[in-house]
DNA sequence: CAATAAATAATCGTGCGCGATATAAATAGG
DNA sequence: CCTATTTATATCGCGCACGATTATTTATTG
């Protein structure tokens, strides 16, 4: 029963990895404008969720290990929109959060995830069932990676 | 009519670049045995699906640009996968073909599509209906992107 | 046919993204 | 307490991935 080809039409990881590629080229100038990369405004949209998170907690949130956070959020630092402080209770634990400027972006951002649903062509209904789908995807994959 | 939040949960281009990190995840125990990463396994798949592609041709399947492309066919090459020839008819061209070892890889890594199918935990129907709707969600971005 | 434009790869710089490893702090055990 | 282990972050090396630029070849045009 080895139904599944090696082709790329009818993959679907294929799918997703270039569907990523292209979601990346729509962030890019709206992000661009911002002065963030689209790792970047993750982090920011997850501080403006909740600010005060530390690298370990953010890296549970957006799937990513400390040697891609550490040095995007020095970067995130550099650029003024966020502070890392260790932690006076764990000194082990650096946290992060929103400077002035940081909490400011959060107005120039807001019109983003609407220009993103506009150019997936699709309503709130079926983005929202597709999404749902995308995330089962996503756990199945996690379930099953040892 | 500001429908969409800043939030990381119902995005769903969220969802996509975390999907897609999950798929990589388990996509890499199996191409580590091949000595491929996933962009390499890519462009393995279209050249056993049609040998002898151009850099130019075969970024337009996979969506990349020759800058991702020419150290990428530089690698493989170096690996023994593949060939790099100028073309005779037109020296700008370069043409990338298997090399007797990569014609050989393409069975060990006929089992992969199974065993990506298998930890998505979803039969065939189910894993084409998702994929052409993602498909679907990357034409529109493409399309959408100027 | 020579000058110009277009096409094709390649190069360079920047930023992910991860695995392996290191460092330092906190906790556990004897 | 004092050592051993665990935990949290940081560092390093490698391979994408892209935009901007460059080099070379081919096609076009006056």
């Amino acid at each position: 029963m080895n139904d599944y080809q090696l082709k790329l039409d009818g993959s679907i990881c294929f799918a997703i990895y270039t569907a990523g590629h292209a979601m990346n080229r729509v962030y890019k100038p709206l992000l661009d404008a911002l002065g963030l990369t689209y790792p970047q405004y993750l982090v920011m949209v997850s501080l403006w969720q909740e600010d005060g998170q530390t690298v370990g907690g953010l890296g549970e949130k957006l799937f990513l290990e400390s040697s891609t956070l550490t040095p995007l959020l020095k970067r995130l630092e550099a650029a003024g929109y966020i502070r890392r402080d260790r932690s006076k209770v764990d000194e082990r634990v650096v946290i992060a959060r929103l400077s002035d400027e940081g909490i400011r972006l959060k107005e120039k951002a807001a019109a983003i995830p609407n220009c993103i649903a506009n150019a997936t062509g699709r309503d709130a209904a079926g983005l929202a069932r597709l999404e749902a789908e995308i995330v089962a995807l996503r756990e199945a994959l996690n379930k099953s990676a040892v």
